[in-house]
DNA sequence: GCCAACGTTGGC
DNA sequence: GCCAACGTTGGC
């Protein structure tokens, strides 16, 4: 089983909007990075733990933790004309686009971005790299540990 | 709002 | 295939 990091926006998509949706699971649409996305396809399996981070706002850090509940499948929106994330060099006979769905486990207290740079145990982890932006990440295990065990109150 | 870093595009 | 220009990300 592997660990990812997953970055939302909590202003399109944060913790509060997982734990409202239905079965507290949502598609994780509009990734449009190739990288993330064959992480997705390539890489994710049923029942990967995923840390929901919050991004672009004003407190940027680990709000909760998920799982990956299905495998890769085609992105909709990018079929679809009027959704931000259309992409006209897609078609359904080929995808360009692939997402998996995330469900939630628990919103947890938040823990920053400030917080995870004052251990040095982290300071590998991608999210803390100078000019990162990939948006879907793996994670450590022992980074995993350390975070919920240590970081992360009950 | 600023700006550094990065990915993508497209002309050559 | 190179690389400059451009658009986006995301912390501050």
């Amino acid at each position: 089983m592997k660990h990812w990091l997953m970055k939302s926006e909590p202003n399109e998509f944060g913790i509060d909007d997982l734990v409202k949706a239905p079965r507290q699971s949502t598609p994780w649409v509009g990734v449009r990075n190739y990288q993330a996305r064959n992480f997705m396809r390539d890489q994710m399996r049923v029942g990967d733990k995923v840390f929901f981070y919050h991004s672009s706002c004003p407190e940027p850090g680990i709000a909760g933790i998920a799982e990956v509940a299905t495998t890769a499948y085609p992105d909709a929106t990018q079929f679809d004309k009027k959704s931000k994330y259309h992409d006209p060099s897609a078609s359904n006979e080929a995808p360009r686009w692939f997402h998996v769905d995330v469900k939630l486990i628990r919103k947890t207290s938040l823990v920053s971005l400030t917080e995870l740079r004052k251990h040095p145990q982290l300071e590998n982890m991608r999210i803390l790299q100078r000019g990162n932006r990939l948006s879907i990440t793996p994670i450590d295990p022992r980074e995993w540990d350390f975070i919920t065990q240590k970081l992360l109150k009950p």
